[in-house]
DNA sequence: ACTAAAATTGACTGATTAGTCAAGTGCTTT
DNA sequence: AAAGCACTTGACTAATCAGTCAATTTTAGT
């Protein structure tokens, strides 16, 4: 059953996902939620906490999910990798990364932020950097600097779903993946 | 001298880059320029049609000058685009990149952001595939798709600006920017 | 069933927002 | 010097913003 605290933290998501989170509106938040303004304030002190609370629990969840498979995985890690950049599927171009936007608009005007999208950020690489270490430690990768590699895959794709946002086309960002899995494969 | 309107331009600019469009506050924009909010309607419309024309304005002058050693040029051009790269001077890692934010905030906001940035976004790009394309004209590189190389490296070139930001460090954005060149290279 | 705590309701406040406008100033042209 | 136009001034409006709160309902524990 969702909870009207869920409700308020996948609204929120949702409403910053879209609007970021200066333009996000409280009153569109509740009413996309369905929850009242007192109800509201009796769970989150206040605009801000509800937004990084909808923020860090949302990408929380999603990232126990997704890197999942990097530990169970034996074989072909690298090839899995690369199938899960190319799938779009679960892209939103149009709005791009939640991650990204945040940081974009925040990380220099709100020192709460900056922390979280700090830790978020570093988590992503720390992630990516896991997948390639393993990869070496298989076998299936010449031993580099993966803690580089990691930053330098983050940060292409990141700039891939900004330039598909920024274009409108959702090309660009598989013709950049594609040169970026290139760039990898150098490495083997 | 500065007039009204460049005053105006100025730190609507400013403020649009260190806040965004939808936290950029009228009376501040007025009060960092000095100028009284009839003066400023005298010549803009509203808020949106002021911040359009700064950062159309002041893109297109920077870039006038930016690009210009491309076509003077004729030795070392590579050499002196990752020259121009890697020189961090003139960058704001706090900040990140003026056209980056611009495009994660409004571009799936409002059409008329969108025309806009997708036009600006489009430049750069194109200004980074003319270095390409001449560098294999003048025989600095191997004839390649110039097209998706170009779009390659403005996607990380952006990416690495948001990963300094992302983690305030500006050593982020040297690694990224080497990584690049590395692969660039490899087209030699 | 009774009590207490948790959750909900919705009207209200004060501040800030973008935008309007009538009156006034000052430069330019004749 | 007179007229006309570009520009400036600052008070004003209406809407929206986040946030408050006392009253009420719902839920849970005994």
């Amino acid at each position: 059953m969702e909870t009207t605290r869920d409700k308020l933290i996948n609204a929120t998501f949702d409403e910053v996902f879209s609007h970021g989170y200066q333009g996000a509106s409280l009153s569109d938040i509740l009413a996309k939620a369905g929850v009242h303004k007192g109800s509201m304030y009796h769970f989150f002190a206040n605009k801000k906490e509800m937004a990084l609370a909808a923020i860090e629990e949302t990408v929380l969840n999603r990232n126990i999910e997704k890197y999942r498979y990097v530990e169970t995985y034996t074989g072909g890690l690298l090839e899995e990798f690369y199938t899960r950049l190319r799938d779009t599927s679960e892209r939103d171009f149009k709005r791009g990364c939640p991650i990204a936007n945040i940081v974009q608009e925040m990380s220099n005007i709100d020192e709460e932020f900056n922390v979280l999208m700090q830790s978020i950020y570093g988590e992503f690489r720390s992630n990516v950097k896991a997948i390639f270490d393993k990869a070496v430690t298989v076998g299936e990768m010449k031993p580099c600097d993966t803690t580089k590699l990691a930053l330098f895959t983050t940060s292409t794709i990141e700039g891939a779903i900004l330039s598909a946002k920024a274009t409108g086309n959702a090309q660009d960002y598989v013709d950049v993946i594609e040169e970026l899995i290139t760039h990898i494969e150098g490495k083997r």
